[in-house]
RNA sequence: CGGAGUAUAGCUCAGCCUGGUAGAGCACUGGUUUUGGGUACCAGGGGUCGCAAGUUCGAAUCUUGCUACUCCGACCA
């Protein structure tokens, strides 16, 4: 992409209603706009990181064993009431009518939903275990929206919904996806945390929370600082077998929310030196919650038996809109953010030092050109400005790496690359420049940790 | 919903106390500058001062009401 026909609309002063690094530097690096308290519109550099966030939760659902489909934002009020949610739910849920004075809701979430898909299709054992998903717009009418997309009203989120003909398939369907957390979390560049949570609204009896721990996190937490150095299941992991000694060892280690701590079992199982009292982001939770939704709804099959049976479920959420802010805090400087190339909005910024030199044009037109070819995804600054406007552009977006193009460099036929994150650069020859950025920023991409 | 605050140009803000023709920097447009970390200079465009009512000869400024937004708290991906 040529930068000087992109829309990069950067702020070099901050909005003054932002608080946060991560919302400050999201709209300082022209990723989205407010256009109302909790809504949020996603301009190009920001909903591209969001495409890049998605096909990663898509590839590891997928993986997984889990389907992924597609139903509507807005929902009819009647499927509510058969759960008995439309009167629990709140305020929080925004209700409207439509022309003929039915009532319709938008959707917080798509349990009732799924379970009536599933109820209309589904009849025998045989066809289980079954696991839908998809990423659609919530709303929830948050009391106070705040800190950017991390807390707002309309936000992205992946569900998924597990169906099984127990308690013990259920839970190896949760472990399952327990598993996908952690790889989906990892390849984005976050340490998540699984930690003992709350059901809340959603009901059941077992969810873990995945926390980033940050700072600026809503939620207190408290887990065994060894959970922070725990490998993450490769690429390998066996979605078929048994997925329980992984998902053992995670939970063996003390890590609650400040919901559900229980000091005495915390100081008593975590050594004193690796105690973390902290705050935390919840990026995703897991929950089993049985025949909560299956038996008032009539999501039943027919078992080996030839009983009618509720089925046991389970639901898996990934707020897609908060995990963005959620790598800015964990991965940023004083210039700008610093992504990960996984889900890097481009990989490698390419920056004409002199506009209107012409070996300095003809060079980035023909590394832009090479680049391409070789499968980089590369934003050219050809813009007309000086160079220290290039540079914080390029830092501010924090693409992870910068191929600098100038004359003092030419002169040698040579140009430099900046890695971002470490702030190295070293000066590679012209001819050797493309081939030599493929070498590094491939084996980053993470697709197979 | 309770508490605190803000609203003046695209952005950051000054002006308000003490009423008298609406300002600066950045951004934008045209030029000069050809620049290795937001270069310098010249010229220019852009605002019914959140909305409404009131006080006044006269309101961005004083009063009242409303709205929007932000922050702190209780709730949540």
């Amino acid at each position: 992409m040529r930068l000087s026909r992109y829309f990069l609309p950067v702020l070099k002063e901050t909005p003054k209603e932002a608080e946060i690094v991560s919302h400050r530097l999201m709209l300082r690096a022209g990723m989205i706009k407010q256009e109302a308290s909790g809504l949020y519109a996603w301009l190009p550099l920001g909903y591209k990181v969001l495409r890049k966030v998605q096909a990663i939760i898509e590839q590891e659902q997928d993986r997984a064993g889990a389907h992924e489909m597609l139903m509507p934002t807005l929902q009819p009020a009647d499927l509510w009431r058969e759960s008995g949610r439309y009167d629990d739910y709140g305020k929080e849920m925004l209700r409207v009518e439509d022309r003929h004075g039915r009532d319709l809701l938008y959707g917080p979430t798509n349990e009732e939903m799924i379970t009536s898909v599933f109820r209309a299709n589904v009849k025998s054992y045989k066809d289980l275990p079954l696991n839908l998903y998809h990423i659609q717009w919530k709303f929830r009418d948050e009391i106070r929206p705040r800190f950017g997309t991390m807390r707002s009203r309309e936000f992205l989120m992946k569900d998924a919904y597990s169906f099984d003909l127990d308690k013990e398939n259920s839970i190896k369907a949760y472990n399952r996806m327990f598993v996908a957390y952690l790889r989906t979390y990892k390849r984005m560049g976050l340490t998540a945390i699984p930690m003992q949570a709350e059901t809340g609204p959603i009901g059941g009896d077992l969810s873990h929370e995945f926390i980033v721990l940050a700072d600026t996190g809503e939620s207190g937490v408290f887990c065994d600082s060894a959970l922070l150095d725990k490998p993450i299941p490769s690429i390998d992991v066996d979605y078929d077998g048994d997925l329980s000694p992984i998902v053992d060892e995670w939970t063996s280690l003390y890590a609650a929310t400040e919901d559900m701590i229980e000091m005495d079992k915390f100081e008593a199982d975590v050594p004193e030196e690796r105690r973390i009292a902290a705050r935390g982001i919840e990026v995703g939770q897991v929950f089993y919650f049985g025949e909560k939704y299956s038996e008032p709804m009539g999501a039943k099959v027919t078992n080996a038996d030839g009983e009618e049976v509720a089925v046991h479920m389970g639901s898996y959420g990934i707020g897609l809109t908060r995990l963005l802010p959620a790598i800015i805090e964990a991965s940023h400087d004083d210039d700008g953010i610093i992504w990960p190339v996984s889900v890097a909005p481009f990989e490698l910024g390419l920056i004409n030092l002199k506009a209107g030199d012409e070996t300095c044009v003809e060079t980035c037109q023909k590394l832009y050109g090479e680049l391409k070819s070789a499968g980089i995804d590369v934003l050219y600054d050809d813009r007309d400005m000086g160079a220290g406007g290039k540079f914080a552009t390029a830092d501010l977006i924090g693409l992870p790496f910068q191929m600098i193009v100038g004359p003092r460099g030419l002169k040698n036929g040579e140009v430099e690359i900046k890695d971002r994150k470490t702030g190295e650069r070293s000066t590679v020859s012209i001819e050797a420049a493309a081939e030599h950025i493929r070498a590094i920023i491939e084996p980053l991409r993470l697709d197979t940790i």
